[in-house]
DNA sequence: ACTCGACTCTGCAACGTCGCACATTCGCTA
DNA sequence: TAGCGAATGTGCGACGTTGCAGAGTCGAGT
C-alpha cells in the first residue's frame, strides 16, 4: 500500500532565467568546482545549491549604487534620495533580495530568535495538551515582536552534549517549560547568559523570571468545594513529588483540610503518576486500604479519568457515591462522561507573559527578571455531588 | 444543543505584562490570596549583555595556540597533536566556548536548521490535535541529525510581509504543514529556493517533495465497512472542499458506494466544517430532509463526535439506530461514550519520512523531490453496528 | 649532511552585513 | 563668487568562523 514515486525535474532554472543571471558567473558560487554545467545538465540533486543567494551588493550592482546605500535603504535609514530608493526598491524586489539572517545576526549580535525548551516525559507530546496553548501563545507573541521561535524538546535522557547544545547563543532568550526541581538545564541555562524565563518552576533559578499557577490556591480551592459538598475522607491521588505543580496540590490539599479541622491522613495519599492507568490502579489501591473515602481528588485530569474508569467498573457511582476531580482541564475533560469536575490553568496567558518577559529582557528592560503568579480557575462540571448521607 | 463551557478570556494579561506583576482580577471567586510578587532586584537588568561571546580568539589565547587551531580541535579535525588537543580542550571547557552559530551558517552556508510551518484555521492550536504528533516526529528526527527546528503558524491573515519571511534562507529547508489547495506560501517557498517537503497536499507544487495520506482509500475502507453492515443510505459530513484531504474523503466515499451499486446523492452529502457543533448542526440539517439515513462517515472525528452528541440527544441510539464514524483517531475518539469508529493517521510516521526527505535533500540526495503516500487504517470501535432491520 | 615527506601549526582572506569616517554634490547665505 | 553646511553617497573594517596556502619541525632514508 506504500507506494513510492519517485518524480523528476522542475523548472527552476527557468525561474533563475527571469532573473537574469543565469548566464552570469559571479552569482552562481563557483568556488572552485564548478556548478555551471551542473546548472544547464540539472537534475535537481543540487538543488538547494542553485539558487544563489543574493546579496547587497548583487542589488547594488543592478541599481548602480554602492552596497551601503542599498543596506540603507533595506533598512529603512534616511539620507537616501527618492529616485535612489525607488531604483534600489526596484532592484530589491527584482531579484528577490532577503537580508542573509546569518551575517546580520553576527553583526548585530542579536537573533531575534526565541527557544522555547519543553520538558517531556512520555516521547511524544500527546499526554500533556496544554503544551499545544503554550506554543501557540508563545509564538503568537513572539511573531508580533518580531521574533522566531526554535522548538526543543529535552527528555530525562539526554546526553550532556545535548543539554549543552541549549545553552548555545543561536536564541536572544529563553522559554523553558520544565516542572522538574532540579532541572540539568538550569546550569546551563544561566551559564548561557541569555535571558531566561520558566514556566511553573519559580524556585529552579532566581535568575530567572519565573511565570507560575497557583497550585496551591487551585488545590485549596477544590479541596473544600469537596468539604462543602460534606466529604470528610478525601483522598489524593498525587503525582511525582520532584515536580513543583505537584508539590503545590498536595500542600493546598492539606491546608483545606487542616483548615476544616480534618487531619491529613497518610494512607489517604497515594502516588498514582499521570495517566489514566496510574489513575485506576492507584484508586484501585487506596479503596481496597478504605473503603470509606467518599472523594478523590486527582493531581491531573488523566489520573482522574482513570479513577472515574475504575470506580464505575467496580460498581460505584460517580458522584453519587464517589466524587472525583481532575485538574488541568484538558479538552477530554470536557467531553469525558460524566464530565470532569477540574481545574483550568491559564497556560496560554501564562505562555504569552513568559515570552511578553524574555522579549523585555532581550531588550533591556530594568524589570527583569520578574515572578508572576497566575490563579487557576474551578470547572464545575458532573463528577462531584454531595457526599453519601450528608 | 452542545454544552459550551464558559471560558473568560484572561484579556488582562497584556497590560500585566506591561506593567509587570499586576494582580490581576481573580478569574472565579478565588480565594483572595496574594499572588505574591516577589521580585528579584536586578542588578541583573542589561544582563544578556553582561556575558560576553567567547570566540576561538579567547580559546586560543588561553591555550597558548593559533585560533585556527581551536578550530580544528572544536571541529573534531585531525592534523593537531594529542597534548595540542588537550590544552585547548582544556581551555575550551573553562572558558565555556560555543561556536557562534551565525558566523558558523554565513561561513558555511548552512544553518543546520529545519522550518515546520502549520497552517491553522483556528487561532489556537486546540482543535487539530494531531499536529502534536507531527512536531514531535519532526523534532525528533531533525535532532537525530544535528538539526534544530524553526516553528512557524501561518494564518489566512497573514500579510504579504509576513509571508515573505518564509522564504527567507534561515532554514536549510521547510516543511510545510498546509491542506489548502491554494497555499498563499507555495509561490514564496519555491522562489526561497531551499528543500520543501508538504504534508498532505501533493499536488500543491512539482518542486517539492510531498507526503501524503491515503485520504480515499481510508474513505472507501469506511463506507465499505458501513455497505457490510447493510447501511444503504450514508450520509457524508464534509470539511471544506479546498483541503485536499476533504477531497480524497469525499471521493473514495464515493467511489465506494458506486462499487456497491448505490448512486451517490447530493442531499445526503452535507457541508459541515470541521468542530462539535459544526458536526451536530450538519447531523440535524440532514436528518431533517432524510430521515432515513442510516450511517454518518463523518469527515472529522470531531464533526463525528457532535454528530453522535445530536443523535443521541434527539433520542437515537448510536450504533442500534444510526452508525457514525469519524476521521482522524483523535485521543478523544478513544474515550469518548461510544468509542468512536474511526480511521487513523500515521502522522507520526508521516511527518517522521517529510523531515527525513527534507534532510536528505540538503545532503543532496538525488531521490529529491520523491511523492509518498501512507496507508490508513481502520479502527472499530462502537458507534457503527449493524444497519436496522438487515 | 641532505632531501623529503609527514605531521603540526599559522596567517590571511572571505562569507553578508552594518557602523563609522569620509567624499562628493548641491543649494543657500555672506 | 566664495564659503559653508546639509544632503547624499562611498569605502573600509569588523563581527566569529572556516578554507586555503604555506611555514616550520622532526625523523628517516639516501
Amino acid at each position: 500500500m506504500l507506494r513510492s514515486e519517485p518524480r523528476e525535474e522542475c523548472s527552476s532554472s527557468n525561474e533563475a532565467a527571469d532573473h537574469g543571471f543565469v548566464t552570469q558567473a559571479p552569482l552562481v558560487k563557483a568556488d572552485n568546482h564548478s556548478y555551471y554545467s551542473v546548472r544547464t545538465v540539472s537534475t535537481l540533486s543540487v538543488w538547494s545549491l542553485l539558487v544563489a543567494q543574493v546579496g547587497l551588493k548583487d542589488v547594488a550592482r543592478a541599481a548602480g549604487v554602492s552596497y551601503k546605500t542599498v543596506s540603507r535603504v533595506v533598512n529603512g535609514e534616511a539620507l537616501v534620495s527618492e529616485a535612489t530608493r525607488r531604483r534600489v526598491e526596484a532592484a530589491v524586489a527584482e531579484l528577490g533580495y532577503q537580508p542573509n539572517h546569518s551575517a546580520q545576526s553576527l553583526r548585530r549580535g542579536r537573533t531575534h530568535t526565541l527557544r522555547l525548551i519543553m520538558y517531556l516525559r512520555e516521547t511524544h507530546l500527546r499526554q500533556e495538551r496544554f503544551q499545544d496553548e503554550v506554543i501557540a501563545a508563545i509564538i503568537d507573541r513572539a511573531t508580533q515582536a518580531g521574533y522566531s521561535v526554535l522548538l526543543e524538546l529535552t527528555r530525562d535522557d539526554d546526553s550532556p552534549a545535548q543539554l549543552a547544545r541549549f545553552g548555545d547563543r543561536r536564541s536572544d532568550g529563553t522559554i523553558l517549560l520544565d516542572g522538574r526541581s532540579a532541572s540539568p538545564l538550569v546550569p546551563t541555562l544561566r551559564r548561557g547568559g541569555t535571558p531566561t524565563v520558566i514556566l511553573v518552576n519559580p524556585d529552579a533559578d532566581p535568575s530567572f523570571g519565573s511565570i507560575d499557577a497557583d497550585f496551591v490556591g487551585g488545590a485549596r480551592q477544590m479541596v473544600r468545594h469537596l468539604i462543602e459538598l460534606g466529604h470528610r475522607r478525601i483522598a489524593h491521588l498525587a503525582d511525582d513529588p520532584a515536580l513543583h505543580s505537584s508539590r503545590g496540590r498536595r500542600q493546598g490539599y492539606e491546608e483545606a483540610l487542616r483548615e476544616a479541622g480534618i487531619e491529613p491522613e497518610g494512607d489517604l495519599m497515594e502516588p498514582a503518576g499521570y495517566t489514566r492507568n496510574h489513575g485506576a490502579a492507584a484508586a484501585e489501591r487506596v479503596l481496597a486500604r478504605r473503603p470509606d473515602v467518599t472523594a478523590f481528588f486527582c493531581v491531573n485530569d488523566l489520573t482522574a479519568l482513570g479513577a472515574v474508569e475504575y470506580l464505575r467498573q467496580s460498581g460505584r457511582r460517580v458522584s453519587e457515591d464517589v466524587s472525583v476531580t481532575g485538574y488541568d482541564d484538558i479538552s477530554l475533560a470536557r467531553y469525558a462522561t460524566p464530565p470532569l469536575t477540574t481545574l483550568r490553568i491559564p497556560w496560554y496567558e501564562m505562555a504569552e507573559a513568559a515570552t511578553s518577559q524574555v522579549i523585555g529582557a532581550v531588550a533591556g528592560d530594568e524589570a527583569f527578571p520578574a515572578r508572576r503568579e497566575f490563579p487557576v480557575e474551578l470547572i464545575l462540571r458532573e463528577t462531584t455531588g454531595p457526599a453519601p448521607g450528608s
